[in-house]
DNA sequence: GCTCACTACCTTGTAATACCAGGTATAAAT
DNA sequence: ATTTATACCTGGTATTACAAGGTAGTGAGC
């Protein structure tokens, strides 16, 4: 049980939001995220990914020359991948909710940031 | 992308809290996780994890009779499982943070149930 | 020129884990 | 005896995060 599994599927969600608000190439995305709090991702998590959600055809791809380095594959979201980040925070929200659920009721947990505490 | 794989490594954690409220056994564990919103959990999901979670000693197990059917193997937390729980909460609530703090800022996201709508 | 550091991308293989499909066995009711 | 509900387990498969390694462009310093 690490983090690296509770991951599994969110990561996804997560940088299609990230490219919905702006197109974003592989490499500033590892940024971001790590900016975001999900520390240290390895590229070879990443444009797999990304590889993978344009085969999916969730995102768009161009290239565009750089002044420090190869050129950029800047990403862009699909309708298609806008639908699917629609239906991931559908997913989480579930998810979220159900989990707090069994973590107020069964363990005896005082639940997420400055919330009031409360007792059983 | 799917529920099924935003669950990997969440079900452990759940399922650690249920036990650590009262013993349980594996059959009645996939009836309480339905009831949290968990719809339709196969036991070739439930059990497999329960005999890692023995195996990892997060766990242990006895058996009793049942008047309805074979034997109920219960099982209970141990301290060390009682540590992974807090360790899984921990986990669970940064990435809840970290991913409400992509959708917020990212993507153009109204939060969650009953909150205020926002445009940009 | 040559080398080094940084940027930027990709590929291959591995581990973890949810789930499907099937199997086994006990107990009570018909 | 057969059926029904309960209760558990065991393969095998698909998905996916990640480590390790490779390739290549750009600019700076020598």
């Amino acid at each position: 049980m690490s983090t690296t599994q509770m991951l599994k599927g969110i990561l996804d969600g997560c940088i299609l939001a990230i490219i919905k608000n702006k197109e974003v190439y592989g490499y500033e995305l590892a940024d971001k995220l790590e900016n975001y709090g999900f520390h240290s991702f390895s590229e070879g998590t990443i444009y797999p990914l990304l590889l993978r959600m344009q085969k999916e055809e969730l995102v768009t791809s161009t290239l565009k020359k750089s002044t420090a380095g190869p050129r950029r594959k800047y990403y862009s979201l699909t309708p298609k991948g806008e639908k699917e980040l629609e239906k991931f925070i559908d997913r989480w929200n579930d998810l979220q909710n159900n989990v707090s659920n069994v973590l107020q009721h069964e363990a005896d947990v005082k639940y997420n940031k400055g919330d009031e505490t409360h007792e059983k």
